[in-house]
DNA sequence: TTATATTGTAAGCATAAACTTACACAATAG
DNA sequence: CTATTGTGTAAGTTTATGCTTACAATATAA
């Protein structure tokens, strides 16, 4: 009788243009009349979306992890491909690494974990990434024949911080992309190695 | 003629309460009011000290990096302490790191970034602390006679790294305290060493 | 057709928070 | 002593922003 919503289907349509907002103005400065500007609806909408700002800001958040899990499983999955998926991740993160510059809601995130809705969102995401690097570079040492060296919980928060002081520097200009290059490919070989 | 000013002594007396407002309750919740009456003051006399809010940001800024700084000078200078001021840093590190909780203030700063002031005071204090941690690393590769591996400046971004990630998983409960001293110790020696 | 719910548009509200103004009082140099 | 400037206290102002209300238009199932 009534007509058929469409909340999911907009809500999927206008949360990258969200989340694209959350990260290049930070929480503060995404007032809900910008993203409303640039979502080119009425502020009304969003509401109608979600219940409130936090909840817009959460959503962006699962948005990012979402995005890079998917690339990352197609990398791992990719069927012949050259040396361990551990090695074609680190090559891949050299280059691509943070190129979209969704690591700023990271960063906007960790200076709102007074909320406990926006900490376990932002517990959870760092949760799944430092279990997938582990299992990757269990998998690595597995393959590679030498099951000796650094735990591999402990190399995953290494890397875990790699990322994040390469979107750190990147963010501040502090180093150039040749350099995080490097940086990612000699210290990601050690980690993984873990000798 | 005039009463000479108090103003550079206030400013000394209440940057520490300042400092750790901010760390607490990030720049967004510590509103100028919340400022004003941690330190026992109306607003105005704030505003007196610094010109604006953000003026009072990059000033506590500046003060979480000195006293890191005033810390790590004295470990470094101790006369005849065992190991190299690197081993000694690593091990002071891998208990107290993090512990007044003035991270915080950096994780505030990074979603402020579009504002160039606040941008270059996280710049100038990322460039110091990696320099730092590089002069370090370089230090210890003469004294223990090993000049191989990890260039010592990306060795420096990697330890900076893995810093930084020791306090996103203290803010967000994602290790036990004894896990972060593992990560401290095991890793730093890998980072250290560099091979 | 029509009842019912959804969607778009516009305007408004309430509050919080950065920043200002005003002014009495205090302290120091001459 | 006193002129001049610093200091403490209190109140106000203005803008921004998260969120709401109102209502007309629209689309669908019966």
């Amino acid at each position: 009788m009534p007509r058929p919503s469409r909340l999911p289907e907009k809500r999927r349509e206008l949360l990258p243009i969200v989340a694209r907002a959350f990260a290049e103005l930070g929480y503060r400065r995404a007032t809900t009349a910008e993203l409303a500007r640039r979502c080119d609806v009425q502020e009304n909408v969003l509401y109608r979306l979600w219940p409130d700002k936090k909840a817009m800001f959460i959503a962006a958040i699962r948005y990012v992890y979402d995005l890079s899990v998917d690339i990352w499983l197609r990398l791992v999955g990719r069927p012949g491909a050259e040396g361990t998926a551990a090695e074609r991740l680190l090559a891949y993160e050299s280059t691509h690494h943070g190129e979209f510059g969704h690591y700023r809601i990271v960063f906007a995130g960790l200076s709102e974990t007074d909320d406990p809705e926006v900490r376990a969102a932002l517990a959870d995401m760092y949760r799944r990434f430092q279990r997938f690097v582990r299992e990757q570079i269990a998998a690595h040492r597995e393959l590679s024949g030498r099951a000796t060296g650094l735990d591999p919980a402990l190399a995953a928060w290494a890397v875990v911080g790699l990322g994040t002081v390469a979107n750190i520097a990147r963010e501040l200009g502090l180093v150039t992309d040749a350099q995080r290059r490097r940086l990612f490919a000699e210290v990601g070989r050690t980690l993984l190695s873990g000798d």
